[in-house]
RNA sequence: GCGCGGUUAGCUCAGUUGGUAGAGCAACCCGUUUACACCGGGAAGGUCAGGGGUUCGAGUCCCUUACCGCGCACCA
């Protein structure tokens, strides 16, 4: 057996990931491998990951290469171990995400989404994320990602639209969806509606200001939505106001005049907050509106989308409410209507989560889905036990939220997404599904009807994804690969994806989308700090790979970082792998150099000592094997590079070298040191697939193996 | 307000069912020997956040306090 002609050299410099990966990558892709079709041996358990979808609206940052890491060692590992190895890749639209992108880069040209035609704006970000794609592909491949790409899907992809199109007309048709004129959280400057999540708490200190509101005094953090207030309500146990009656009417001079007011008693209301009393403006607040509704009371308009006041609002109609109050403020003062003002008020202000705008509640007619049922089903399945968490905490966190759930606003104001395929009357607001794009009036009261203009949620259809990709209901792969193994994706989007993904997979299919959900932490910088463009401390993990290694970021990416907790991403910790890389080399270049004219043996010889680090190398694999299936990929690569270091190469090289010079055990050591080397480029291989795979093309033996694909050692 | 994490060596973090505290990086001393200076050998470094409890024994289990991070919440 010799080192094969033109490898040794190669052997003699020191280990270049520049040169090697692209010419492996490439050997993997076209060696079929990474379809699950095309694998040798009979594998009759299939193994599944689909990927998160990547947002097709940027390029790949740090938390896209921990994704790419672990799920790639997920595959490899049992590929490795014979499995039916799939992982479908895909990438997202991104619905609102990206047209937040696709409206800054207008804004920069100095244009705006508000005068473009629909149809040109989504052809331009469909455009604009066409090239995106391209791009995170190739990026996706740097990786060293194992995933297969002849089943590449995409957010938009007929078929997908499709498919969500018949999800939402089965739920429409169980009552799962219905058109509601609901309180909505609305973003003024966006121009849109959300779901709860879309929102962001923040604690400000504004002025709180106490107005007299005929008897009483009322407090409230925001005077310029009180133009209408005209229910003046206060809990029904309250001694203080025992002498006022619930619906009493009560003449009272406001701040555009005399109105009159009804008394409400309500529960709801907080005895020990402020005065106890306080107005309502259902309208433009979620709570207000639940008495509302509760005593059948009337809801007006004060705020129009754009933020300012209407005509109700009498001389500052149409004014913004942010520069309108201190008018307003001075108007009460001048009448005498304000008691007090407190400075210094605590509280927490709804914004929206991309540009911070407070949110404006707006009641509008909308789809929801109603979640009680949905939740309920998941909810059993998850406290069965029937789906594994790691780490286990998020189990407590998700049966929280789904304990809690509240319908879940699915129509958005933007074009950039899937449009809802269904009418609205304009007389009645009746909501009807039309897939096929045949009803012409209105089903209730045979009224006009028109398009709904808006666009799903994006995460309707991004939860509703693994069954999707895999073609349900009638394709192979679905019977095959469904229910998948392991989703795997960051922690922060477990509502808005994970738990939604187990209660819409379940009602279309009847099976749990996942057996494992595994959530890692967030990739923050070297010194632990969130990483954010405006900080300038955000680290592209190609910049890294390109300096170091994909092999090098990859163990830096894992060892030691324990699933769930957020990883401080160092070049100083990735600069030590990559000097493992080449460690790992230098053996190999050691090993293949001093074996050059030696055959193993079937069952090699060892003595007394090497027969002991020949075992303990067995007993390493049963215990990392253990944790491998345990999914504590961060101890195990911390192990193996451990031991490669400190044990194959510090001890048995070193000891090897006398033996072989002294020409005393030499058959003994060579063994030790061949099959030391073969298992243990197996096991690291899907931690740091390319160097082991180079190193293993230039191991002596006919008719060899990619390594992608030997048999794992156990 | 409620909930969930975290606090271990200078830094970043491991520590499985309780049994003499571990790694990487940094710093220190020495060293060119069949691979590797992207290296080898050696030494140093910790009241495991504070307090209390259970136990023969606690970094690990229980209670409590403080601080950091995150999530949830209709207190006007």
């Amino acid at each position: 057996m010799k080192i094969s002609n033109g490898m040794e050299d190669k052997l003699l410099k020191p280990y270049d990931p520049k040169t090697t990966e692209e010419r492996i990558y490439k050997l993997w892709e076209e060696s079929g491998f990474f379809n699950p079709d095309n694998l040798p041996g009979d594998r009759k358990n299939p193994f599944t990951i689909i990927m998160p979808p990547v947002n097709a609206n940027g390029s790949l940052h740090a938390g896209h290469g921990l994704v790419m890491t672990i799920e790639d060692i997920m595959v490899r590992y049992k590929r490795m171990q014979g499995f039916k190895t799939l992982w479908l890749p895909g990438l997202d639209h991104a619905g609102f995400e990206t047209q937040v992108v696709y409206e800054k880069k207008l804004e920069k040209e100095g244009r705006t989404r508000f005068e473009m035609d629909p149809k040109e704006l989504y052809k331009e970000i469909l455009d604009f994320t066409l090239v995106n794609s391209k791009n995170i592909k190739s990026q996706i491949r740097k990786m060293g990602a194992s995933c297969d790409w002849s089943r590449e899907k995409f957010t938009l992809d007929e078929n997908v639209v499709k498919a969500v199109y018949q999800t939402f007309k089965r739920m429409y048709e169980d009552g799962l969806v219905y058109r509601g004129n609901r309180i909505i959280s609305w973003c003024s400057k966006h121009q849109t509606s959300f779901s709860d999540l879309e929102i962001t708490d923040e604690e400000r200190t504004d002025s709180f200001y106490y107005l007299k509101y005929g008897p009483f005094t009322i407090a409230t953090s925001r005077p310029e939505t009180k133009f209408g207030d005209k229910y003046v309500v206060m809990h029904p146990d309250d001694k203080r106001y025992q002498n006022y009656t619930d619906g009493q009417k009560i003449k009272l001079e406001w701040i555009n005049g005399p109105i009159e007011a009804t008394v409400i008693k309500d529960k709801m209301i907080d005895m020990e907050f402020g005065t106890g009393v306080m107005t309502i403006t259902p309208w433009h607040d979620t709570a207000d509106f639940e008495i509302a509704e509760r005593h059948k009371l009337d809801k007006e308009q004060i705020i129009d989308e754009n933020g300012k006041l209407l005509p109700i609002a009498g001389e500052f109609a149409g004014q913004h409410i942010k520069k309108a109050r201190p008018s307003i403020i001075e108007k009460l003062q001048k009448k005498g209507l304000v008691v007090k003002i407190d400075e210094n008020y605590k509280h927490v202000v709804r914004t929206c989560y991309k540009c911070g705008t407070v949110i404006e509640p707006q009641i509008k007619s909308q789809w929801f889905v109603k979640m009680k049922p949905l939740a309920e089903k998941a909810l059993e399945k998850i406290n069965n036990g029937e789906i594994n968490y790691i780490p286990e905490h998020y189990k407590k966190i998700t049966t929280y939220w789904l304990d809690n759930i509240m319908d879940w606003n699915i129509s958005r104001q933007i074009v950039w997404g899937i449009s809802i395929p269904a009418k609205i009357c304009i007389e009645c607001k009746h909501g009807m599904v039309d897939l096929e794009n045949n009803i012409s009036k209105c089903t209730k009261c045979g009224g006009r009807i028109i398009q709904d203009s808006d666009t799903f949620d994006t995460w309707f259809s991004s939860g509703q994804w693994p069954f999707i990709t895999l073609g349900y209901p009638d394709n192979n792969d679905f019977k095959t690969f469904y229910p998948t193994d392991v989703m795997e994706t960051g922690g922060d989007i477990i509502f808005f994806w994970v738990a939604r993904m187990i209660m819409l997979g379940f009602y279309i299919t009847g099976e749990i989308p996942f057996k494992t959900v595994y959530l890692h932490g967030m990739v923050l910088d070297a010194k632990s700090q969130k990483m954010s463009k405006s900080k300038g401390n955000v680290i592209d993990p190609l910049i890294l790979t390109e300096q170091f290694g994909t092999d090098a970021f990859r163990m830096g990416v894992v060892v030691g970082n324990t699933v769930g907790t957020s990883l401080a991403l160092s070049p100083d910790k990735i600069r030590g792998y990559k000097n493992f890389a080449n460690k790992i080399w230098n053996a190999a270049r050691f090993v293949l150099d001093n074996t050059k004219d030696y055959t193993i043996p079937e069952n090699p010889k060892y003595d007394e000592e090497d027969a002991k680090s020949n075992k303990e190398l067995k007993e390493l694999m049963k215990e990392i094997t253990k944790e491998m299936d345990e999914y504590k990929f961060y101890l195990v690569a911390e192990k193996l590079y451990h031991y490669f270091w400190h044990t194959f190469a510090d001890i048995i090289i070193e000891r090897s070298k006398k033996k072989i010079l002294k020409n005393k055990n030499a058959d003994s050591a060579k063994a030790l040191l061949f099959t030391h080397l073969i298992t243990l480029l197996k096991v690291l291989h899907p931690f740091i697939p390319f160097v082991t795979e180079e190193i293993w093309s230039m191991m002596p033996g006919k008719n060899k193996n990619l390594l992608m694909i030997e048999k794992w050692p156990s």
